[in-house]
DNA sequence: CTGAAAGCGCTAACAC
DNA sequence: GTGTTAGCGCTTTCAG
């Protein structure tokens, strides 16, 4: 390549890179060059040397038949991937549907194939933060990393809305609305944004009875099931928070079937206030908002902030390494 | 790293590559090294010798939102994940939701950050398949590559339905059953499958009347609005064949809200037999069945063939680059 | 079985 | 402005 345009390799590069510093007529010869061999730069000897590659990997923790159909995490990549984008990174995805897919994945992380990595859903149990810490690789969580197993790593850095404080808001709303038996839905008890939004309805309820509290998974599905067993625990309630959009139009679709009004006989309140869902619902759901899109832009843009563990900043000058959104009630049943 | 365990950088080599010539205890001591060091080989370092990178690119045209609301693709994810990962490649996931993606992601595939490439729902004017070519990157394509663009370029190994085919057999079924009135909505026909299922209907009905067709778009809305048009235009027509399960539901939908019974006043007949959809619909829908996991297995696997572009390959055995699988019809509601 | 040496294709000093 | 010279961290002959 090299010789046919009748140059040497260096200005080769040069030219690529768009250095000013190439006579424009050479430059001109090496274009064409270029597009005569069809030449691409091998990118694993220019990472070699500049150890950079432009490419983020974004991991995804997920059954994929749960990812496919939520639309939350539709929302977050949307953001992450116009601010990678935006600053000239190739997002790739990777998922892991199933505990053993961690090793290949970790693999690949530490191969250097990335320049940093966006990590999502993360359980108590997840060994991915211990494992980009270990390797070494920029990194930021979405969604607070809930370390339930004692293991003590390095505070990450990571991106994620006020979970306690949304939820409190929720179920003062609540009680300000007059209810007195006030349920709860929960997510999977293993995941940050579940156990938060928990503790939030916990903070203003503290005497709640053990019946009133659900556990469900984030699921249409499960939130329908979760609001199936609360009515049967506690025939007289009459109001419930739950923890996602998902997951209340659930619960709605069973409170129709057993006959009690919306929001009369039971008021509901979802979170996330995704628009596919919540303006959806009948009648359109009263939930606490986060705005997602934002929250993954965030993400995207504290990996190339300067970080203490990044190799291309000046160690010394560290960021604040944590970003918690507000959250805000949106009210759309005039109950 | 080498030293630290006593031994030279090509044992190391050897050892982590788990080659059988190095002693039992050395090998042992390596490995501990290697825990302690949380040492990962320099991925960019290795493919630059070896020319493998043991990552497949997996390219999805499509914007994200209804990615990530369509069952089909997961599926046919599914099938190839589970395929790449038996074979020890790591599945990396590009999007492309703006033809303005175009151009980065052709600069990711071509950089040799991956061993090859596994592409979809292709519109007949993608850049991509020209792309891949022109790189020299083995690739297989999900669905045939419609080239409406008029440019030739060398025969793709693609994996497909057989589409026409399925669309013949939904539509005779119908005509077995009496119909005479029989309308079709179709996919957007900018793409192969939506042409091809199209194209087997007219084979069947060579004089359907042109209001008879309504092109849609794959969605379960646009699914549901060409029914309501096709309903205003022939409020005689006694069945539709629609090309997805999808758009199917959402005509269902159309219909019962219309009054018209089904399938008494009009039969309807899908194309996917997606399990959450087909199975879930009100009657359960009779649909044209192709085993779209299977499809996405297979497509991994003849990127690994013997394959005429591939680098791993000799050159001369080549395999034929097209497989069609069968589709069936399912018939579930007893007309 | 293991070590030494020669690159893979590129970039980054450093000369010219 | 442009060529020359070293490597980047690994695998792979080729000796021992």
């Amino acid at each position: 390549m090299a010789r046919s345009a009748g140059v040497s390799k260096s200005t080769v590069s040069r030219a690529i890179d768009g250095e000013p510093k190439v006579r424009a007529e050479v430059a001109e010869r090496i274009r064409q060059a270029v597009r005569e061999l069809g030449y691409v730069p091998n990118q694993a000897a220019r990472s070699l040397v500049t150890r950079r590659n432009n490419a983020v990997a974004v991991v995804v923790t997920e059954p994929q038949n749960r990812l496919f159909v939520d639309p939350y995490l539709d929302c977050h990549l949307r953001g992450i991937r116009q601010e990678l984008v935006r600053r000239g990174a190739q997002p790739v995805l990777l998922f892991i549907e199933d505990p053993e897919d961690c090793p290949r994945v970790g693999e690949f992380l530490g191969g250097g194939h990335v320049d940093g990595a966006l990590l999502f859903s993360l359980r108590t149990d997840d060994p991915l933060p211990s494992m980009v810490e270990r390797i070494g690789l920029p990194a930021v969580f979405g969604g607070r990393p809930a370390d339930g197993s004692g293991h003590h790593h390095r505070s990450h850095t990571y991106v994620d809305a006020d979970n306690p404080g949304g939820a409190r808001e929720a179920v003062r709303h609540l009680l300000g609305l007059g209810r007195r038996r006030i349920a709860t839905i929960t997510g999977p008890l293993n995941q940050a944004a579940a156990i938060d939004r928990l503790d939030g309805y916990r903070d203003v309820l503290p005497d709640a009875a053990p019946a009133l509290v659900a556990e469900a998974d984030f699921t249409l599905r499960g939130g329908a099931d979760a609001m199936a067993a609360l009515l049967d625990r506690c025939p007289d309630l009459d109001a419930v928070f739950v923890a996602s959009d998902l997951m209340a139009s659930g619960a709605l679709r069973t409170l129709r079937k057993r006959g009690r009004r919306v929001p009369d006989a039971v008021a509901v309140i979802g979170f996330d206030d995704l628009p596919t869902i919540a303006e959806a619902t009948d009648p359109p759901l009263t939930t606490v908002h986060q705005d997602v899109e934002e929250m993954g832009r965030l993400m995207a843009r504290l990996l190339f902030e300067p970080r203490p563990d990044a190799p291309w900043t000046d160690p010394g000058d560290a960021a604040l390494p944590i970003v918690v959104t507000a959250t805000e009630l949106v009210v759309r049943e005039p109950a």
